[in-house]
RNA sequence: GUGGAUCCUCUAC
């Protein structure tokens, strides 16, 4: 069972969970037992691929065998119930997780504040993260970061923007992942200008934009049609090596909003040339607004 | 020790 374990995670890991299922077979038909870290590296698996009848049965399985279940299974199964939408098992989970004497850590809390947050239940993530102080768990980034895009999504950006000035008092920096959830937050509120401001901001602080920062920023451009703008911030992306499939996808759709089919069609073949592959989302949108112009003979040919 | 959490783009639902 100590060879099969590392093996079985590894396929866990890439989602491989057909083979790793005829594996776990093969286990069983050796006669082997499987421990905790044989369940939990499948319960790992299927959480991460949403398949949560398959983990709640390793669950199961491994509860009548009398295993325990670590922090770890406990919380890749809340994290995969809140994915797959449904919160009532989530919550359970957490509630059962209690009951063993286990202590939820950040992962834990994390989990639960996000996967509140993403269903719009801002009030329930604010009540955990409460009680996450109370039990002396001290927040850190990552969960003022879930906080915060839940707080901005749901368009309560002063809301954001306040926890996101506590977060030096609290001994803490912000990060890339934080500048990106204002900006976007920002931009998509309709502050393009105050992304611009945070952007530079970040800067004199010594934190390096990312892609994705510059990805919220471009969009935030499109969205304001404003096309010159996205155009310079794109070539100082193609400069510094920030421009992934995603920051085209952006302009591409930018360039459709504002009907100048000619211009992403052009940016498609530009992509091409600089190996950067379209995906599906570059696809979809092309055909898309190609449908919606009426050109149909052009949509079926890039289809 | 090892497996877990947060951010960007399209359509449809």
């Amino acid at each position: 069972i100590f060879c099969y374990n590392p093996i079985l995670t590894c396929l866990s890991k890439a989602g491989k969970m057909e083979e790793a299922r005829a594996l776990f077979s093969e286990i069983l038909e050796k006669g082997l037992t499987p421990d905790a870290l044989t369940y939990g590296a499948l319960i790992c698996g299927y959480s991460k691929e949403g398949n949560m009848m398959a983990a709640a049965m390793c669950f199961n399985e491994m509860l009548d065998r009398g295993l325990l279940p670590d922090n770890l299974v406990y919380t890749v199964l809340i994290d995969g119930y809140f994915k797959a939408g449904n919160v009532i098992e989530a919550v359970a989970i957490f509630h059962h997780m209690k009951e063993k004497n286990l202590v939820p850590d950040h992962v834990t809390y994390c989990s639960l504040i996000s996967g509140f947050c993403k269903q719009g239940e801002i009030e329930k993530a604010v009540q955990v993260y409460q009680e996450m102080c109370v039990e002396g768990v001290e927040p850190n980034i990552v969960i003022l970061n879930a906080l915060i895009d839940g707080l901005c999504k749901l368009g309560n950006i002063q809301g954001a923007r306040q926890l996101f000035d506590g977060i030096e008092e609290k001994g803490l920096a912000p990060d890339n992942i934080t500048y990106s959830t204002m900006i976007d937050g920002y931009c998509k509120a309709g502050n393009v200008s105050e992304g611009f401001k945070l952007f530079d901001d970040m800067q004199l602080k010594g934190v390096e934009p990312h892609s994705f920062v510059y990805n919220a920023l471009l969009n935030g451009c499109c969205r304001e049609e404003n096309m010159d703008k996205a155009l310079n911030l794109f070539h100082e992306m193609l400069q510094k090596g920030f421009a992934t499939v995603v920051s085209y996808n952006i302009l591409i759709n930018g360039f459709c909003k504002s009907w100048k089919i000619q211009e992403a069609q052009s940016l498609l073949e530009t992509m091409i040339e600089k190996q950067v592959l379209p995906d599906h989302v570059t696809y979809t949108t092309i055909i898309d607004w190609h449908c919606k112009v009426g050109m149909m003979e052009e949509a079926y040919r890039i289809f």
